[in-house]
RNA sequence: GCGGAAAUAACCAAGUGGUCAAAGGUGUAAGGUUCAGAUCCUUAUCUCUUAGGAGUCCGUGGGUUCAAAUCCCACUUUCCGCACCA
C-alpha cells in the first residue's frame, strides 16, 4: 500500500526547495494562466477542485512543453456573503453555527471570532490555500493577495476611474428587491426560502371621478376596451394621495408600496370604500362606468382599485353573478372584445366557470381559471371591432401596443410588483425600492459591445461550443448596477457612499498579479502614495518615470521592472472558469479589458468546465454530500482526487462524483509505479525484436494523439490513453515476448518512461516516485514533455494486427461451438487468391461506394477460369476490403515480404502454446500433404486464414 | 415566459455521413495467477448461432442519401442561465 500523503509532503518539498513554480521574466516564451480566485466563505470542496486541477495540468502541460509558465492565485473578500454570515453569527443563528460545528468541524473557539467578517475570510482563506498546496497545484504563490488589501483598493478605484473617465459608467435609477427593515437591497439568498425577487410590471389605468383618479393595476391593458365597471371593496379604508398632481384614491397597502416607488407623493386624506360605491366614474373612451362592490378586491393586491371585464375575467364575471344574486341586481353585460379560433367560442368565461364548478368570488378555483383564460387569450386571441383602431391585432402583440398608447396618451402608467410576495430572512415583507443615483457599468454600449466581439472572434474560447454563448450574452448585456451600500470591498472615488460591487471589482485583476510579487516582497511598502499615476505607469507606459517615482515614493528601477514583467507577461494566455461563470464574470472580464487595455493585451483563450455532482446530487450543505477536499485528500491522497476528477468526464460534461472510482484509480497509479520497478533495468538494455519495434511505433502513436488531445485541453481523452491504452500494449507485449519465452528490452522502459512523463502533469507527486524508481535523477516537474521520435514501422504494426485477429477468430469459434479444443489446424490461403485480392485492392482503394458497378468492374478485369473458381472468394475480399478504412488498404497494398505461412509458424505457435497449451499445425491451402478433414483450406482468405479446431 | 444545451447499451461515456454491433472505463460472469483473498492477466457481457456468421439497435416519428448514431423536420423528455448574486 502506498502512503500518498508522504510521497506529496516529499516531492512538494523538492518543487518548493527548487522554486520550481516560481516564474519570472525570461528568454523563452511564456504562458500566463489563470483562473478565478476563490471566495472565502466556506472550506473547498471537491467541486472546487475540478477548475484548479484542470488548470493546473493544463500549466503542467504547458511548462513541459517548454512555456515559462506564470500561474498565480489570490483570494476574493469582497462582496455580501462573508459580511452576512458575520451577521448571523452575531446574532447567534443556530443553523449557520451548526454548519460551521457539524460540516466543516471547525473549532468552536474559532466561530466564536467569526463575529468579525475579516476573521471568516481569513480563516477560509488559509483553509483554501493549504488544500491548494496539497494537491500539488503548480502555483507561484509570491503573488498571492486579498482583494481588500490597500493597494488592491488603488487598483480598483484606478480601474474604475479609467471606466468613468470613458463614460462607461453612468448614472440612474434602479429598482431592486428591498427590505425596508433592514434597509437594504435583498438577493435570492437573503430571502426566507431563497426566492429570487422577480418583478411584475402592472399597467396602471387612470379613471376619473370627480377631482379625483381612480388608478387601476391592471396585467392586461388591451382588455380596456371591455370594461363594465369598475370595483372596490366597500369594507376597505382609502387613501388620497397627490401623485404629480393628481389625487389618486388608493389602497393602504398600495400607498405603503409606491412610497417606495415614487419619490414625490403627498398624503391628503382617507375614504372609505363604501362612499365610492354606485358612483360613475370615466374611462378612456369617455364612457361612464359604475363602481361597484366586490370582495375578492384585497387591500395587497395592486392599487384596491379594479377594473371590470367581465367577458374576459372570471373574477370579474363571478362578482358581477354574485351581484345578480343580492338585492342590488345589475343590468351590465360583458362586452366581448376578444375573440379567439373555432374551439372556443365567447362564452368561454362562462365555460371555465361551469368547468370548475365555481359558485362565488371567493372560490379559490378562480386562481387556476383565471390563469387558464389568459393564458388561452393570449396565446391566439385576436381584438375584434370594439378595439375600434387596434381591432385585428394578435393580443400578443396588442398588449404592449395598447400598452404604450395608454403611456404615451398619459392615460395611465405602470407599477412594479413582486412576482410573489416575499419575506426578508429578518422577517419583514419585502417590496420593491427603486434606487435613484445607482451606479451602472454601461455594458449596454453598442460601440463596446462591438469591440467585445471583436476580441471573442479572435479568442479562442475552449471548448468551441461555448463561443455562441459569449455573443448572446455580449447581445443581452444592458447596464449593470456596479455599486452597492453594504459589503466589503473598495468605495466609489467620486462617490464615497457606495462600495463597488464584487463582480465589477474583479475582471481585470490578472493584471494585478504582476504588482503584488513586488509588495509581498517589499519592494512597495508605502500604500499611501500610490496613485492612479502609478498604474498609468505600469499598465499603459504612461507617464514620467521620475516624477511617479518621486510621487509613489518607489524607485525608478523598481518601477521599471514591474513595467517589464507587465508587457512580458500580458495578455492572459488562458482563463480557466466553470461554465456558470460564462454570462457574468467571463463576459465581462472580456469586457473591461477591452475597455480599459490595449488590444494587444486582450486575453488570448477562455477554458471552461461543467461543474461537480455528489451521486448524481448538486453538492449542497442542506443535502450533507460535501466533501472538504481536504478531507478527501487526507483520506486518498491528492493524486488519485486528480485523475478521478479529470477522468470522469469531458470538460464541458458535469461529472457526478463517485468515491469508489477514487480507489480503481489508487490502484492503478499503484500498478504504474510497480511496473517502472519492475522494469527499470532495462534501461540501457539494446537488443531489439520485432515485438520492441511494434511497442515503439505504438508509442510513437499515442504520444502523437496524446499531445495533440492535450493542445485541444481534452484531458479526460488523454488520461484515458495514458492510464488504460498503455496497459493494453504492454500487456500484449508481456504475451508475445513471454510466450517466445524472449526477455523485454529497452522498449518497454521507453515506453514507461514517456507514459509516466505524460501522466505528470495530472498526477504529479506519484509521477516523481515512478520516474525516481525508472532510475533518473532529476525532478520530472522539469522534465520535457516526450516528443514522437520513435520509428513508426507498418509492418510489425501489421503483424500484430494480425496475430490479434488470427487470436481472436480462435476464440471466436471456441465460443460457438462451445469444445474443449485438442489441436488447431491453421490454413493460409495460396497465390492465386492473393493476387486476385490484390487486383480487387487496387480498384478499391479509393473507394468507398460498394455497388453493383464495383462487382462487374472487377469482374470484367480478371480471367474467367478465376471467376468460377473464386467467385465466392471474390464476394467475401469485397466485403472484407469494403470495411476497412481507407488508411488500412492502403498499409495492406504497400506491405512487403508478408508471409503468412511463416509468422504464423514463428509468432502464432508459440503464442497459442503459451496460452492454450495446445499445439498449432499450419499448411498452406496449396499444400499437397495437408490434414484437412474438414475440408475447411478452401476458406482461406488474405490476412484471414481458415482454422479448425478439433 | 425568454434564452441555451442535451438524450448512445446495466452504469459513466467516446463517436458529426462509409473504418459502426458502435472506443475506453465501471459493474457483472467464467478461467488463469494465489495457501486464500485483493490486485493482476485472459475471455465474455443486445438477440440468435456447434465455425470465425446473421438479425436488430444510438429518446420517438418522419425525411434526405447508394450509404445515417452522425444531416433535415416534427414531437417527447431532461438539465442550465435570466442581473446587482458570488
Amino acid at each position: 500500500m502506498i502512503d500518498w500523503n508522504k510521497i506529496e509532503i516529499k516531492w512538494r518539498n523538492v518543487w518548493n526547495k527548487n522554486k520550481i513554480f516560481e516564474s519570472n521574466v525570461e528568454n523563452n516564451e511564456k504562458k500566463f494562466i489563470t483562473v478565478a480566485y476563490p471566495y472565502p466563505n466556506s472550506p473547498q470542496h471537491i467541486g472546487h477542485g475540478r477548475t484548479y486541477t484542470i488548470t493546473d495540468v493544463h500549466s503542467r502541460f504547458l511548462r513541459m512543453q517548454g512555456f515559462n509558465v506564470l500561474f498565480p492565485m489570490g483570494f476574493h473578500y469582497t462582496g455580501t456573503p462573508i459580511l452576512s454570515i458575520s451577521k448571523k453569527i452575531q446574532k447567534k443563528d443556530q443553523e449557520i453555527f451548526d454548519t460551521f460545528d457539524k460540516i466543516y468541524k471547525i473549532p468552536k473557539s474559532k466561530i466564536n471570532e467569526f463575529t468579525d467578517p475579516i476573521k471568516i475570510a481569513k480563516y477560509f482563506h488559509n483553509e483554501i490555500k493549504l488544500g491548494m498546496i496539497e494537491m500539488g497545484y503548480s502555483i507561484d504563490w509570491r503573488r498571492e493577495f486579498t482583494t481588500i488589501d490597500p493597494i488592491y483598493k488603488k487598483f480598483v478605484e484606478w480601474q474604475f476611474y479609467q471606466l468613468h473617465k470613458k463614460n462607461l459608467i453612468v448614472q440612474g435609477t434602479h429598482p431592486v428587491g428591498w427590505c425596508p427593515m433592514d434597509q437594504n437591497p435583498v438577493s435570492q439568498h437573503d430571502t426566507v426560502g431563497d426566492v429570487e425577487p422577480n418583478f411584475t410590471e402592472y399597467t396602471i389605468i387612470k379613471f376619473s371621478y370627480d377631482e379625483y383618479v381612480l388608478p387601476a393595476a391592471t396585467l392586461r391593458p388591451e382588455t380596456i376596451f371591455g370594461v363594465t365597471n369598475i370595483w372596490i371593496n366597500p369594507k376597505m379604508i382609502y387613501k388620497i394621495v397627490l401623485v404629480d398632481n393628481e389625487k389618486w384614491i388608493i389602497s393602504s397597502d398600495c400607498f405603503y408600496k409606491i412610497k417606495f416607488l415614487k419619490k414625490n407623493l403627498t398624503y391628503l386624506d382617507e375614504i372609505s370604500g363604501d362612499m365610492l360605491l354606485y358612483k360613475k366614474a370615466k374611462t378612456i373612451t369617455k364612457n361612464e362606468v359604475i363602481i361597484l362592490p366586490a370582495e375578492f378586491v384585497k387591500n395587497e393586491m395592486g392599487t384596491g382599485i379594479v377594473m371590470s371585464v367581465p367577458a374576459h375575467a372570471p373574477y370579474d364575471y363571478q362578482a358581477l353573478e354574485d351581484l345578480k344574486k343580492s338585492t342590488k341586481t345589475t343590468n351590465i353585460k360583458p362586452i366581448t372584445i376578444i375573440e379567439t379560433k373555432n374551439e372556443y367560442n365567447t362564452t368561454r368565461v362562462k365555460e371555465i366557470i361551469n368547468k370548475f364548478g365555481i359558485t362565488d368570488q371567493n372560490d379559490s378555483n378562480l386562481i387556476i381559471a383565471t390563469k387558464e383564460l389568459y393564458s388561452h387569450e393570449f396565446n391566439y386571441g385576436i381584438l375584434n371591432e370594439k378595439a375600434g383602431k387596434f381591432a385585428g391585432i394578435k393580443i400578443k402583440k396588442a398588449r404592449d401596443i395598447v400598452k404604450s398608447w395608454i403611456l404615451n396618451n398619459n392615460i395611465g402608467s405602470t407599477m412594479l410588483e413582486l412576482s410573489e410576495p416575499i419575506k426578508c430572512r429578518c422577517g419583514a415583507p419585502c417590496v420593491i425600492k427603486i434606487l435613484d443615483n445607482q451606479w451602472f457599468l454601461n455594458y449596454g454600449d453598442e460601440k463596446w459591445k462591438n469591440q467585445v466581439r471583436n476580441c471573442v472572434k479572435n479568442m479562442q474560447i475552449t471548448p468551441t461550443e461555448i463561443t455562441i454563448e459569449f455573443y448572446r450574452v455580449i447581445d443581452w448585456l444592458k447596464e449593470r448596477a456596479c455599486a452597492r451600500q453594504h459589503g466589503l470591498g473598495t468605495t466609489l472615488t467620486w462617490d464615497k457612499e457606495w462600495i463597488i460591487e464584487s463582480l465589477s471589482d474583479s475582471t481585470i485583476y490578472m493584471a494585478y498579479y504582476i504588482i503584488s510579487k513586488y509588495i509581498n516582497n517589499k519592494s512597495i511598502t508605502d500604500d499611501n502614495n500610490i496613485s492612479n499615476l502609478f498604474f498609468d505607469y505600469i499598465f499603459f507606459g504612461d507617464g514620467d518615470l521620475l516624477k511617479i517615482a518621486y510621487k509613489c515614493k518607489i524607485s525608478k528601477d523598481i518601477l521599471q521592472k514591474i513595467r517589464k514583467d507587465f508587457l512580458y507577461f500580458y495578455p492572459i494566455d488562458c482563463r480557466h472558469s466553470g461554465r456558470d461563470l460564462v454570462p457574468n464574470h467571463l463576459t465581462f472580464f472580456i469586457m473591461n479589458h477591452v475597455a480599459i487595455f490595449k488590444e494587444q493585451q486582450w486575453p488570448k483563450q477562455i477554458v471552461v468546465n461543467g461543474s461537480v455532482l455528489m451521486y448524481g446530487k448538486k453538492m449542497s450543505k442542506s443535502m450533507g454530500n460535501i466533501i472538504p477536499l481536504r478531507d478527501a485528500i487526507k483520506k486518498y491522497g491528492a493524486d488519485p482526487i486528480r485523475v478521478s476528477i479529470i477522468i470522469i468526464s469531458e470538460l464541458l460534461q458535469d461529472i457526478d462524483f463517485d468515491l469508489k472510482s477514487i480507489e480503481n484509480v489508487q490502484i492503478r497509479l499503484e500498478n504504474i509505479l510497480l511496473k517502472c520497478s519492475t522494469y527499470k533495468e532495462l534501461k540501457n538494455n539494446k537488443k531489439i525484436t520485432n515485438e520492441d519495434k511494434w511497442l515503439w511505433s505504438r508509442l510513437n502513436v499515442l504520444i502523437k494523439t496524446i499531445t495533440e488531445l492535450m493542445h485541444k485541453i481534452r484531458l479526460r481523452d488523454a488520461l484515458n490513453r495514458i492510464l488504460f491504452d498503455f496497459d493494453n500494449d504492454i500487456n500484449w507485449y508481456l504475451r508475445r515476448t513471454e510466450s517466445k519465452h524472449n526477455l523485454q528490452n529497452k522498449s518497454i522502459y521507453d515506453f514507461l518512461s514517456s507514459r509516466v512523463l505524460m501522466l505528470s502533469p495530472f498526477a504529479p507527486h506519484i509521477a516523481e516516485e515512478m520516474w525516481k524508481e525508472l532510475d533518473n535523477t532529476e525532478t520530472i516537474s522539469r522534465c520535457k514533455w516526450p516528443e514522437p521520435i520513435y520509428e513508426y514501422d507498418k509492418n510489425s504494426v501489421h503483424l500484430e494486427d494480425f496475430l490479434k485477429s488470427v487470436v481472436s477468430d480462435i476464440n471466436n469459434i471456441i465460443k460457438v461451438t462451445k469444445i474443449k479444443p485438442k489441436k488447431i489446424i491453421i490454413y493460409t490461403c495460396n497465390n492465386s487468391k492473393i493476387s486476385i485480392y490484390k487486383k480487387i485492392m487496387s480498384l478499391m482503394i479509393n473507394n468507398h461506394v460498394n455497388n453493383k458497378n464495383l462487382l462487374h468492374n472487377i469482374i470484367s478485369r480478371l480471367e474467367k477460369i478465376e471467376i468460377k473458381k473464386y467467385i465466392k472468394f471474390i464476394n467475401q475480399s469485397i466485403k472484407d476490403i469494403s470495411t476497412m478504412s481507407i488508411e488500412d488498404r492502403k498499409i495492406k497494398m504497400e506491405l512487403k515480404d508478408f508471409d503468412e505461412k511463416s509468422i504464423l509458424y514463428s509468432e502464432l505457435k508459440p503464442l497459442i502454446r503459451y496460452e492454450f497449451d495446445l499445439d498449432v499445425e499450419i499448411y498452406s491451402e496449396s499444400d499437397y500433404d495437408k490434414y484437412d478433414p474438414g475440408n475447411k483450406a478452401k476458406n482461406s482468405r488474405p490476412f484471414k486464414p481458415a482454422i479448425l479446431i478439433e
